[in-house]
Formats: C-alpha cells, structure tokens, sequence
DNA sequence: GAGGTGACTGCGA
DNA sequence: CTCGCAGCCACCT
C-alpha cells in the first residue's frame, strides 16, 4: 500500500531537521498521522542507510533523548560522533539540552 | 501461514 | 520515583 510513501515521507522529514537540531520517533511518526506506530519510524530508520541520500538518522532518538539506535551506525561511536560535530553534546548515550534542541516536524513544519 | 522481533510510546501499579 | 505491560505494524525465520 503506501508503506513505501512511510518510508519516504520519514525520510523527508529527517532530511528537513536542521543542523545541531534532533527530534523524536513518536514526533515523525505523530506527523505523519500515524502516532500509534512509532515503532514504524524506527524501523524504517533500520533502512535509512541503504537508501540514498543518507539520512541524518543521528539526529533522531527516542522521546527521553536517548540513542537508543546507536549500534544501528555501525559503531556506537559514529552517532555521538556525528552528534558532536553539529554541536550536540551526547553524555551517556543521553542527549544534553535535549528539550532545548528538540525539533517537532508538526510545529515547525506547521502540518 | 504462523510466530517472534524491534532504532517506541503511554499508562497503570 | 521506578518497573511492567499493552498497542502498534513491517520484516524475518
């Protein structure tokens, strides 16, 4: 149906997160109507990296600001790694100032 | 075809 | 405060 749409559009939305900004999966998957599947969002997240062009899965993590994907990148250094050079300071897999840096697709992007 | 798994979340105890 | 459980749905075995 249009699981493929899914994929696409989180993919968009990842895309649309700016620079040192991070958001959640519940907030992508709130966006895009479906909530309840948040699950959805990190799975198709599973793919991100087989798709072109990369998607920032770094900047997305579960609600608390935690990286709970990070083994997802290889190596759990690559994501704090990445975090780090847009100036998002990661301390125990916890994103730092989460609530500050938080993104919402659904208020910035006025859905 | 059926059962298990998971980069999540919210609510109740 | 922490811990457990149910709902969610695509993918893998």
């Amino acid at each position: 149906m249009d699981r493929k749409i899914f994929y696409d559009e989180v993919y968009q939305v990842v895309r649309l997160i700016p620079r040192g900004r991070v958001t959640s999966y519940g907030a992508i998957a709130a966006y895009l109507g479906t909530k309840s599947s948040s699950r959805m969002v990190g799975y198709a997240m599973n793919a991100a990296h087989t798709i072109f062009p990369t998607v920032p899965a770094h900047r997305v993590v579960n609600r608390n600001g935690l990286l709970t994907g990070k083994h997802h990148f290889g190596t759990s250094d690559e994501m704090m790694k990445l975090l780090n050079d847009e100036e998002i300071h990661v301390l125990d897999d916890q994103v730092q100032s989460f609530k500050t840096i938080f993104w919402d697709p659904a208020a910035e992007l006025d859905i």
